[in-house]
DNA sequence: GCGTATTCGGAACGAATATTCCGAAACGCT
DNA sequence: AGCGTTTCGGAATATTCGTTCCGAATACGC
């Protein structure tokens, strides 16, 4: 049920539209959260969620810059089909109700960046937690670009190897 | 009158509020700008041709990857201050009403581009087109970034860093 | 099969906000 | 100053969208 809602509400989406998609009434909807901003902040724990569990996978990596590089391409892969995870990790969502998870997430962001800067791979000028606001503000530049076109991922390589301690690979 | 309106509307505002701003009714607004949209239209305009004016000024740079760099710089500075301009340049907007200098600024920021390409000074697995929607998007990235405490200068070093054809400077 | 309890759908309601419109104020002319 | 005209302000209206609530439908116990 969440489910059905989740896949429907890539950008924003009326009330009424979500219940149609899930093929119930508006009321039932009410009946599982107890208004909008309820059920948002409930996606957006699932949207952290999938990232936390990306970063924990990509924490698994045995090389650093691999890890690393992995969770940016997972991320962003992520980011650029789904509206509402861009606002879950960077948007005013963030500190609706699932300040725990998202604090994780920054967490094991910072893991996985100080990590690679720790092997030399990540350049040296910058800390764990700017590269955590980095990679969370990467999702307002590739919202949406599936749809528009955008290739996002010529985007992405060039924000990697600007993060690389040595030039482009 | 179109200034008073656009230095309040940063992200969005309400037909009043925006009146009262301005010092008028909204009536008068009205009386201006045929309605809403019409009124965004005409802020968004402006703020391509701010754009605009930047990119030719960085044309006039002798070195190609100076003018390529002050250009990035000038644009960031004005996306993470206005959230208008945002949306005017790598948003909805930008297909409303200013589809013509829109399209000037791509193909002014496509020179700027290809100038740098041609002076081995830029990346080169891009195309010119390419940079113009990266550049677009950066602002997605920056957006509200003063109000939220993003050191958006660190995120915009990095990309800068990986748009060189050689390594950070 | 019947009566009661539970859940459902969606029309009705309310708040927020864009837009209209008319009486009031300001202006210009004689 | 007096009168017609033009412009202004903001209350009234229309619309959109979240939320509530009640009659219908369904499930359950006997």
């Amino acid at each position: 049920m969440v489910a059905a809602r989740e896949c429907f509400a890539d950008g924003d989406a009326q009330m009424q539209d979500i219940a149609r998609r899930a093929g119930v009434g508006v009321g039932t909807v009410y009946r599982h959260f107890e208004n909008k901003e309820a059920l948002m902040a409930a996606l957006a724990l699932d949207c952290v969620g999938e990232m936390l569990t990306c970063a924990r996978d990509c924490l698994e990596c045995e090389d650093a810059w691999a890890g690393f590089e992995q969770f940016v391409w997972g991320a962003t892969e992520k980011l650029a089909v789904d509206a509402l995870s861009v606002e879950a990790v960077s948007g005013p969502l963030g500190s609706a109700g699932c300040e725990q998870r998202s604090a994780e997430l920054s967490g094991r962001i910072v893991e996985l960046a100080e990590r690679a800067l720790a092997a030399g791979a990540l350049r040296s000028d910058l800390t764990g937690m700017q590269v955590d606001m980095i990679l969370r503000h990467l999702g307002g530049a590739v919202r949406g670009a599936e749809l528009s076109g955008f290739d996002w991922r010529s985007y992405v390589r060039v924000v990697l190897d600007g993060l690389r301690a040595d030039g482009p690979s």
